[in-house]
DNA sequence: TGAAATGTTGGGGCG
DNA sequence: ACGCCCCAACATTTC
């Protein structure tokens, strides 16, 4: 009779899984185990923690429906994992591969030390397979999409039926975590399927719009499923592309583009596995040593929404509350934090890293460098953007604001994105006192915008001089 | 997945 | 009727 274990990292799922597949393939015996090592205790990140305890609580619900048991395990992956083989006699640790330095660095340990299998599933193709002919990775997004398309699609997935987890019942478990689960993104497999059905029946065909605008459900919601597994990206991949095709050819715009995002989620994956640098420094060296300000007081302001630029403010008030923030909000705050407020990106990138239940190294990262203008295949940095022009896009009726900001609730809509226009009467009026009841904006954009297209060009004619003979 | 600055064109007011 | 100016609308360049 063959035991093996099934290692349990950021693949809260039993679905589509390819380390549990292989698990029960190959063993009469399934021991399914989470370790909660020092690094994720010590993670400041509370919002992420709970979201995983409860997806961990559902888990093992499915995996008891399957005749299973979750383990868990307090310590170093190591020890637990030889442990658990010396009271198990399992033979071989199925888990699957994670690229982020930490998970790698962890992993090449275990692997040094214990029979550990790694299987790819965080991402549909693993970094190494969409490489360019001379085997060098992409670092820009067009053309790695393209070799990510071309290559084969894989297998047919594992249904949920079919197949039983026999976990051994006399082995010790610390208790399951109860932390309080988020009221906005309930943990576990069930909930992100019926997310992903909902979107692509009801959303995905108006996507590439409707995900714009900040205050309607235009996206998917999903990532903080794909986060830890709760949805595979495969299982995503293989569901829009069945939409794509069966869709009449003038609608497929909005699922191509959502394909695309998740296209663009591998490339930040693959990024990170090919230059695990980008994790302390810009991938663009030119961008490297910029005067940056330290503004304590201003990355306050921005941090608590009171910056006085209402889109800014409600969405960082909404990030604080939800623990997730609109992607069209999050590239608006970073711009305005980056190219506004002349403060580091990882600043920002640590500050997302707290709070976003979502928080993913590779996506998180590539987002700040994309926004900042410093990394692969950048936004150039003197696209700038402005924070008034975007509100009056992406909220035309102020409607986000009014939501995310209850100070700014009576202003009229001329005034909504701009209040620091309004005279003496229309604040009082709105209830709404510049200053008192609502910051005064602490920069003025089109000064600042003319600091940081400053900054930016020294850096990199500083860059060049030093590059060149 | 930008926005500002600058250039061009053409209609209309007006002396 | 003509020339001049203004400026909106659109296009192009620049950051």
């Amino acid at each position: 009779m063959k035991t093996v274990i099934w290692w349990i990292r950021r693949d809260l799922r039993v679905n589509d899984n390819p380390a549990l597949k292989a698990a029960v393939q190959n063993a009469d015996f399934v021991i399914p185990v989470f370790n909660r090592d020092a690094r994720l205790m010590r993670l400041n990140a509370p919002n992420r923690i709970a979201f995983l305890e409860a997806g961990l609580r559902d888990l093992d619900a499915r995996i008891q429906q399957l005749g299973g048991k979750l383990i868990i395990r307090n310590g170093n992956p190591d020890q637990v994992l030889d442990r658990l083989i010396q009271e198990t006699g399992a033979e071989v640790i199925y888990a699957e591969e994670d690229y982020s330095p930490y998970a790698r660095k962890r992993d090449d340990l275990v692997s040094s030390r214990l029979p550990v299998r790694f299987m790819v599933g965080l991402t549909v193709h693993h970094p190494r397979a969409v490489v360019k002919g001379d085997g060098f990775p992409y670092t820009v997004f067009t053309p790695f999409s393209k070799a990510w398309k071309a290559l084969p699609s894989p297998g047919k997935e594992q249904s949920e039926e079919g197949f039983r987890i026999n976990t051994p019942s006399d082995i010790p478990s610390e208790p399951l975590p109860q932390a309080l689960e988020s009221k906005y993104f309930p943990a576990g497999e069930a909930e992100a399927y019926r997310r992903l059905e909902w979107f692509l029946e009801q959303k995905v065909a108006h996507y590439q719009d409707g995900r714009n605008f900040l205050n309607e459900e235009g996206t998917s919601s999903l990532s903080p499923y794909f986060r830890f597994g709760m949805l595979s990206a495969n299982t995503a991949v293989r569901a829009v592309r069945a939409k794509i095709q069966a869709l009449p050819a003038g609608m497929q715009k909005g699922a191509e583009t959502w394909l695309n995002e998740l296209i663009w989620r591998e490339f930040y994956q693959s990024i990170l596995y090919h230059f695990p640098q980008v994790r302390d420094e810009a991938f663009n060296p030119a961008y490297q040593n910029i005067a940056w300000r330290d503004a304590p007081a201003d990355l306050e302001a921005w941090k608590n929404g009171l910056t006085g630029y209402p889109i800014v403010d409600a969405s960082m008030r909404q990030l604080l509350e939800m623990g997730w923030m609109h992607n069209r909000g999050r590239m608006i705050v970073a711009s305005f934090l980056v190219k506004d407020l002349l403060v580091n990106w990882q600043e920002g990138e640590r500050w997302f890293m707290r709070h976003l239940i979502d928080g993913d190294l590779a996506a998180n990262n590539g987002g700040w460098q994309w926004t900042a203008g410093v990394g692969t295949d950048a936004a150039p940095y003197f696209r700038i953007f402005n924070p008034v022009l975007q509100a009056k896009k992406f909220d035309p009726r102020g409607e986000f604001v009014r939501r995310w900001v209850p100070e700014l609730r009576n202003v009229k809509d001329g005034f909504i994105h701009e209040p620091w226009l309004m005279d003496a009467a229309d604040q009082s009026a709105s209830g709404c006192r510049l200053g008192e009841d609502y910051p005064a904006p602490i920069v003025d954009h089109s000064e600042a915008r003319q600091r940081t297209l400053a900054a930016f060009q020294a850096a990199k004619l500083f860059w060049q001089a030093d590059h060149t003979e």
